[in-house]
DNA sequence: AATAGTAATGCAAATGTTTTCATAAATTCT
DNA sequence: AGAATTTATGAAAACATTTGCATTACTATT
């Protein structure tokens, strides 16, 4: 007669076992002050004796809090949202959330559709990565009536709550770095920004520092990377090896993010040209391990912790305290000058 | 009178709406071939108009499905397991399953505490990496009967699901790769190995390879470096100068983890240290990136997106299917040798 | 035309909780 | 000692669904 068979474990056998109502034990739970310490004890042992974990879905049904949070970002493969993924998880785990996540591969059809999926499971609220989504996407949220917040960009008009930086000056900022570095041919390497408002924020950001200083960027010296190091690295090397002669080619390369920087670091140095001595390479992000590389990367630093902790910090804060107000952050940017850029 | 007020979209509204029994709602979306297909078009249309979501929670109190996994990661931060999380979240979404996500730093106590609160939500199975895990968190899996699966280390006497690679194997293929290359003064540059499984089987596993040659590290030489770049960047570049006549010190560094590799790699570089010519650096774990960077990364292959393809398939499978089977898969690993290591 | 069979639908119980209201027991006040 | 509070507990309704069973309305069979 052993015990451990599946023998259901709900609030029901619980009271049973401690010989109270059903009542009690739910109140044991929510509201212990409201019960006797000695018949709080016998609640607990039976809950320990039983195994008995509570049913959150139950709870979801009378209008609590699930306490969870969905969220969805275009890619969880590499370091571009890691960090805030994290940083954005525990802040709300904190708080007591748990987080759902799914990712759309820059799809914004599909990201309406997982949207669909986490209302079923009745989130307490929606965090998306930048404020690219399609109408119906902004007119779901508005019909159901959650909370949402977008991660990642500022806008101060933003429709949904939002924290962010600015990518837009983070793309003039780069820019400007190599501006004043005395480069003139500059070749942009980003990755498609249709749907990706931060990446096409920082291209504009970007050629408004170009346009300010007399400059326009050749179209065939604009390459479009996806987000990934090899697919940069085999770009930047075609141009490169097409154009082997010093003087047809660009003085520097303005990366839409760190990862294609790496990728157009490599990609230079694999065709032999020294860094920054005959070609500089600009990112934007600073990513984990950025710093770190040799040579150090010159990026502009996007606060990607600080963005997920705040955003998880306060998007919790208004689910908590049911209150319904936008809210806006913009995270300072600032340049984080290394070994990757020098004076042409 | 606009009508955008929210009210209330639950199934009873929808059967007013459509003029049907609320068992006929229900029905038309679980059975939908016993409803008359004039009927449901009447229900699909009193859908939309509501804007009616489905309640997965009140249909999880059935003992339906909750059709979520709850997978815990030591992290999320960098590039470790960003892309056996991408494979398993894609593969278990392929199936209709959304994944709750939560970090644990390395704290096994802390990862017990998550999976609890995923037995809250009544996730349909729970998915860790590795198999080291506290009596408690066993215990509970195995009280409450839930599905559960370890990614990421493979054990043909593992107590729960297993899908991975020999990381002993690994760390035994790693270390042999440097002995056939000559080397005899290895220094090895691992993260703490304690309740990481993973980490502890590569290490035993070089050890091995070194024993059988006849070889034993000098403990000085052993480095313990958590997982990231730059503190293995740092602890390598502080003991390179410790010893800055190459007499004196290792001709490799066997790293744990890619990250570390790539830190030992930036902190040789730093150093002035020519690779490979004077130095030869060899990863385990070939994560994205390590081919492209320059020089190439001679490190192990452990096939992270098959073994988070592959879980997520066979775990989603196993809880479809309510097979209550143990499995476990090998999945292949192999020597990737790129421009790191070379001869002594 | 009566019977059997089938398709479509509704009723009501069940799921595991929380919470409001009612009640009983214990304590304090006069 | 009786009344007035306070403390502790229980009964039952509510939450949003699913599903077994019952019922109705057809269609096919003889």
């Amino acid at each position: 007669m052993t015990d451990n068979k599946p023998l259901k474990a709900d609030i029901v056998a619980v009271a049973k076992a401690a010989r109270v109502s059903i009542s009690t034990v739910s109140r044991s739970f929510n509201h212990p002050e409201l019960v006797n310490p000695a018949t709080r004890k016998r609640i607990d042992t039976a809950v320990r004796k039983l195994g008995y974990i509570r049913n959150r879905a139950a709870q979801t049904m009378h209008g609590i809090r699930s306490a969870t949070i969905g969220l969805v970002v275009p890619t969880i493969d590499h370091a571009i949202f890691a960090e805030v993924i994290q940083a954005f998880s525990d802040a709300v785990d904190a708080q007591g959330f748990t987080i759902l996540v799914a990712s759309h591969g820059y799809d914004l059809e599909r990201e309406y559709g997982v949207l669909r999926k986490f209302m079923e499971h009745r989130v307490d609220g929606v965090a998306l990565i930048g404020l690219d989504h399609t109408d119906e996407t902004f007119e779901l949220i508005a019909r159901q009536n959650i909370p949402a917040l977008s991660i990642w960009n500022f806008d101060a008009d933003s429709a949904i709550s939002c924290v962010g930086a600015d990518n837009f000056a983070a793309g003039r900022m780069a820019a400007q770095h190599l501006l004043d570095l005395g480069h003139k041919d500059i070749s942009m390497v980003f990755p498609p920004t249709s749907g990706n408002d931060r990446a096409r924020s920082r291209f504009e950001g970007a050629l408004q520092a170009f346009t300010a200083a007399g400059i326009a960027p050749a179209p065939e010296w604009i390459i479009e990377a996806p987000y990934s190091i090899s697919d940069a690295k085999e770009a930047v090397g075609v141009m490169l090896s097409a154009h082997p002669n010093a003087a047809d080619r660009p003085t520097a390369f303005l990366c839409g993010n760190d990862v294609l920087a790496q990728g157009a670091l490599y990609g230079a140095l694999r065709a032999g040209i020294a860094v920054p001595r005959q070609m500089s390479i600009m990112g934007i992000g600073d990513f984990k391990g950025s710093r770190e590389m040799e040579p150090g990367l010159s990026t502009v630093h996007l606060p990607a912790r600080r963005i997920g902790e705040l955003a998880g910090q306060e998007f919790a804060r208004a689910i908590v305290n049911t209150d319904p107000r936008i809210f806006r952050f913009d995270c300072p940017i600032e340049l984080a000058i290394r070994q990757t850029c020098g004076p042409v």
